[in-house]
DNA sequence: GGTGCAGCCTC
DNA sequence: TTCGGAT
DNA sequence: ATCCGAAGAGGCTGCACC
């Protein structure tokens, strides 16, 4: 393994100090410890591991979280020495995934809570300190902050008064969201209600309206959580974040914002304002946690999604643990015109380990199978070249989420886009339709009409208000 | 200066 | 992002 | 429960090359 130059020099420095702590007795501590039965130790460990990442989830930074452990060992004041830091990205808390509106429902036994439309964007963790100096992080907390100048601008200026630094998390639509989707329903008013999950007609609504302008799905959070009853009111832990007010019909977005803090252990900024009309939100942001006061209902989760019978024709060598089997797969429609297969996309997703090797026995001449073929067909419209092209003759449903403009697919060229052609985002494998033949796999006909009705329901949910395409919107 | 591709990022 | 599988 | 790895689509950037 490859260690880069600030791990090498954090190896260094625990080689020295393990034996400065060697002569101060600590072995004897070990071998006591190692005395212990298994279940004894992991009641030793649990507590500090749980210390430790909760560390690291608030300052991932060996640099910080390494000199600490050395000094002061595993206690509550790791967490205040290698507590939330600006600058520093906390990794992301993401709400609990539910794939099904239905079963959400049941899940919330009827509790209160707030519904948001999420957008389908680019997740970023924005850091503002006192100096207005801005930081930008993406989900898998790369610095984003040059891709998001109008952002860095924008945030020292949208901050409250009596504020001085804050971190919040939010979705931007700066790049795909943006390219070819139809710009008014962007603009669109960040919708957010309140409900009673008893209510099941009202959030099936709201779910179908926010998928309806293109949102990734909505984000549920409860409402009526009790606080928790070891954090008194008064709990001041430097590593919590506690949320600012809230005010959800201000608050744009899929910004799930929380806040702030200066580094002094018992200035963390508290709710202070309550004026909230509504029941409250659990107040902390826990970042290493998914968590059951809030769900996210994602429209490629749902059950509902649309699904299209697609033709496989070839596919390429698996690597490593696939090695033996054939992904990905490709996978066409058919033109009724010209009776042409389209290459549309390929397919990784929904395969078991079981179906892989079915597949490759069927198509594999050497396996028996023989209905692979050499050279490309004719009949099949696709530019690249897979390891193996089918001789088609199974019919494949796939759920997908959207229907993307391609660079590079040729599929329904023309249909939707002079020299554009169309194809699938977040496709995955449902079943094999042992009932369909070629000749009714789903067509680009379908495929285009699809996508029109996609944009319809966009255009049709959408706001007027085209004009002006901020750069980012919250 | 334009194009195409590799690499890296996002979902 | 998805998924299935291993731990 | 959690983590890991194999892969999809598309977008942007930077570089080599014409």
């Amino acid at each position: 393994m490859l260690l880069s130059a600030p791990d090498r020099t954090i190896r260094r420095v625990c080689i020295q100090k393990f034996h400065v702590v060697t002569e101060s007795g600590y072995w004897n501590k070990v071998d006591e410890l190692a005395a212990l039965s298994k279940d004894v130790l992991t009641e030793v460990h649990t507590p500090g591991e749980g210390v430790v990442k909760a560390c690291f989830a608030r300052r991932p930074n060996y640099n910080n979280l390494v000199p600490a452990l050395l000094e002061i060992g595993v206690c509550d004041e790791l967490l205040i020495r290698c507590g939330l830091s600006l600058h520093i990205p906390l990794r992301s808390m993401s709400g609990g995934i539910t794939r099904d509106l239905g079963k959400m429902l049941t899940n919330l036994q009827g509790r209160d809570c707030s519904l948001k439309s999420k957008y389908d964007g680019h997740q970023a963790q924005v850091h503002c300190d006192e100096h207005s100096k801005v930081t930008i992080f993406s989900r898998h907390l790369e610095v984003m902050t040059d891709k998001y100048l109008d952002l860095v601008a924008l945030v020292p200026k949208i901050r409250a008064k009596g504020v001085e630094s804050l971190i919040i998390e939010g979705e931007t639509l700066a790049n795909r969201a943006r390219k070819d989707v139809v710009i008014g329903t962007v603009k669109t008013e960040v919708k957010s209600i309140d409900a009673t999950s008893a209510d099941s007609g009202a959030v099936s609504e709201f779910f179908k309206s926010a998928t309806d302008v293109r949102c990734e799905g909505i984000k549920v959070k409860v409402l009526d959580n009790l606080p928790n009853p070891d954090l008194p009111p008064d709990d001041v832990d430097a590593d919590r974040v506690l949320l600012p007010p809230s005010t959800p019909q201000k608050r744009k977005g899929a910004a799930a914002a929380k806040a702030k803090k200066k580094s002094s252990a018992n200035d963390v900024v508290v709710n202070s304002k309550s004026s909230t009309h509504r029941k409250a939100l659990l107040a902390t942001y826990e970042p290493d946690k998914r968590l059951d006061f809030w769900l996210e209902v994602k429209k490629h989760y749902n059950t509902s999604a649309d699904t299209i019978d697609l033709i496989s024709v070839g596919a390429w060598h698996g690597i490593s643990r696939k090695c033996k089997w054939w992904s990905p797969i490709l996978l066409a429609v058919r033109n009724s015109g010209t009776g042409y297969l389209e290459a549309v996309t390929k397919c990784i997703s929904g395969f078991s380990d079981k179906f892989y090797a079915t597949n490759r026995a069927k198509y594999d001449p050497d396996d028996g199978g023989g209905t692979n073929v050499n050279s490309k067909p004719s009949y099949i419209e696709y530019g690249g070249r897979p390891s193996v092209w089918f001789e088609p003759q199974e019919v494949w449903e796939c759920a997908l989420a959207d229907i993307t403009l391609s660079p590079t697919y040729m599929a329904a060229l023309g249909l939707v886009r002079e020299e554009r052609g169309l194809s699938l985002r977040f496709l995955g494998f449902s079943r094999v339709r042992e009932d369909k033949g070629n000749e009714e796999a789903g067509t680009s006909d379908f495929l285009a009409e699809l996508y029109g009705k996609q944009q319809a329901r966009a255009l049709q949910k959408g706001e007027e208000k085209i004009r002006d395409a901020e750069k980012e919107e919250w």
